[in-house]
DNA sequence: ATCGTCATAGCAAGCGCTTTCTATCGCTGA
DNA sequence: TCAGCGATAGAAAGCGCTTGCTATGACGAT
């Protein structure tokens, strides 16, 4: 039989109530008896029980990070600090840890939602939604509804990476600004002189695929290389590096004098890399490669890799505070946060 | 107001219990009432209370995984894996998921043991460890009292590419092969020649640096090249990119002549990549390095890496399965896990 | 016709905790 | 001296769900 408050009540001669407010450290209790019942906690080994409490108190002290792949450092990065900004918010007092926890969704609308609804089912104090959103308007509307059913029901909801939605079901958004440094990336490579430039892109169906893309034809569209040709350099795949490689094949097949590629994200460039060098051509001598995101490796590539550094741990941190409610919302409950472009190893002017 | 099962129970003119019952399926309830039942939840968008189902049921669908980094590929993998095992596992019936969720440690024996009491605290149903154990005493018995008083609490806990633990607490162990990689690794690189080789350990304190250390000089010492040089041949780090540049330049510094350098995993290799390039060496050419893990970056680094390769993905699989009890434990309760020897182009014989 | 049996459904007693309200005690101020 | 008050502690009513036991019919067997 576990222990249960009962019995530590009663070895410290005091009443369940009283255990339950040394524990919860919300209601006066005299020094003496505070210290009777914490020895009797730990003589017991007393171990709250989680479902009891929630269910008395109508709230717990989970909270739930769902991110696309965990196996992906881009998330690994953004929850593994949310977690400890979490974990560290705690008032160190027994009791007042949260769980903080991640959940893999695997990039699936429908794991989404059933996380969501798990973490619902939990009563979960807060919760972090990481992960470019889908550009379909259904899951939208899907997740809106979830979302706003959790904010009802007293979840903080934090968007972390990933647009604002509408409605204000959410307490607040991190938004990536993947638009501007798209932008300020390819005209980067717009400014070394290349023309003929690549563009690997991610799944069609994300707002972050489709963010970054704009941001590559903004830049393009206003050096006057808008056009057929535009669409003809671009290839879609996934976020991953096999997809890269594919993609850059396809590319270099379709345009075979191609002096640049810009990469979705830096696990795509990649894999752009292996194609390119697998081709007989060298970076950035013959070709020029840019990623997105400054993972940790990228720097470690060879070359190494220019990209757009996204300050995933500090984002990380702030949607986390902002779960526990420790920081205050942004004004209009959305902060955009700007990438800071890389020069690196991996780009240099084309061959004359 | 939130809707509770009485609401749903009003509306469909049954009692609780009958709901209850709908819902958990584990009680005959005639086809018609548990139609009009499905019918009222869908209609009033009823989501089960977690905790009072918890509380009352004395179980919970809660499953924690715990790793060390949640950044790091190696953990996230098997997390992953683990995961989505889990969440598969599910009978699909309304209820029968599990909460399949991700803790950070960090690598801190504090925390393990923090998230272990508040997994503990929800009744988790089962738990998943991963990491590499410590190996100060004091902490292995302060685990294993944990992990017993979970398991006698009817959560099933299972360790992952993790040495076995003292005493019958843990349902079920993977532990990898890595002594056994790491001398084979050590044997390819003997048999190309090299005599001088370097190794860059990871923190001290793990056993997982010490079995891969072990199984090095397995290797040296049946070469005949045990001696103190083995000594001043090995630096110790932690298992990062930095680590590993560190210790590498070290190396170097000790022993100018050397021509192989054995790194803990691939994520130091990539360091003491990065590090011999600087001083002016040729990867193979003049120095040979190999990792450990296989890691998805390894095969695409420059030179691609010649490593260990573990089966990350598989063994999460199986601890999932086994968390769910969906696969009988190994006879003994522990199953080892072998590496496999993958050669590459980082490794080379010695300039002659 | 009578009774046991089977299939369903409801009753009600908790599960272990939180929290409101009430009780007690030792003081202070008039 | 005594009402009044602040500081503590206890009693008890749930929180929303599960489940053992009981109740009710409908049937087939005797």
């Amino acid at each position: 039989m576990t222990v249960t408050l009962a019995d530590v009540a009663a070895r410290a001669r005091v009443s369940p109530a009283t255990v339950s407010r040394v524990l919860n450290g919300n209601y006066p209790v005299a020094a003496s008896t505070r210290e009777r019942v914490l020895r009797a906690v730990d003589e017991l080994d007393y171990v709250l029980n989680g479902p009891a409490s929630a269910l008395a108190a109508a709230t717990s002290d989970l909270v739930g990070i769902l991110v696309n792949d965990i196996a992906d450092p881009f998330f690994g990065i953004m929850a593994g600090a949310a977690q400890s900004a979490i974990g560290d918010t705690g008032t160190g007092r027994a009791g007042g840890e949260k769980l903080a926890v991640v959940c893999n969704t695997g990039g699936s609308p429908e794991r989404e939602l059933t996380y969501l609804t798990l973490l619902q089912r939990q009563r979960a104090a807060a919760v972090v939604v990481t992960g470019g959103a889908l550009v379909d308007p259904d899951h939208i509307a899907a997740l809106t509804a979830k979302l706003t059913k959790l904010g009802d029901a007293g979840t903080r909801v934090v968007l972390c990476g990933r647009p604002p939605m509408p409605g204000d079901a959410v307490a607040a958004t991190l938004a990536f600004d993947n638009r501007g440094g798209a932008r300020s990336l390819t005209e980067h490579l717009l400014s070394l002189g290349h023309r003929r430039i690549g563009y690997v892109a991610g799944p069609v169906e994300r707002s972050t695929t489709r963010d970054r893309l704009d941001g590559h034809r903004d830049a393009m569209t206003a050096a006057g290389l808008d056009g057929p040709g535009l669409d003809r350099l671009t290839v879609y795949g996934r976020y991953t590096r096999a997809s890269g490689y594919d993609a850059t094949r396809e590319l270099l097949a379709r345009e075979p004098s191609l002096t640049a590629v810009v990469a979705a994200n830096d696990t795509v460039a990649l894999g752009a890399c292996a194609a390119l060098r697998e081709a007989g051509l060298r970076i950035p001598d013959d070709v020029s490669v840019a990623g997105f995101d400054d993972l940790p490796f990228s720097v470690d590539a060879v070359p190494s890799l220019t990209t757009v550094r996204l300050p995933l741990h500090e984002a990380g941190v702030r949607a986390g505070r902002l779960a526990m409610g420790a920081d205050t919302p942004p004004p209009g409950g959305v902060s955009t946060i700007r990438g800071e472009l890389m020069v690196r190893a991996s780009t240099a002017p084309p061959r004359a």
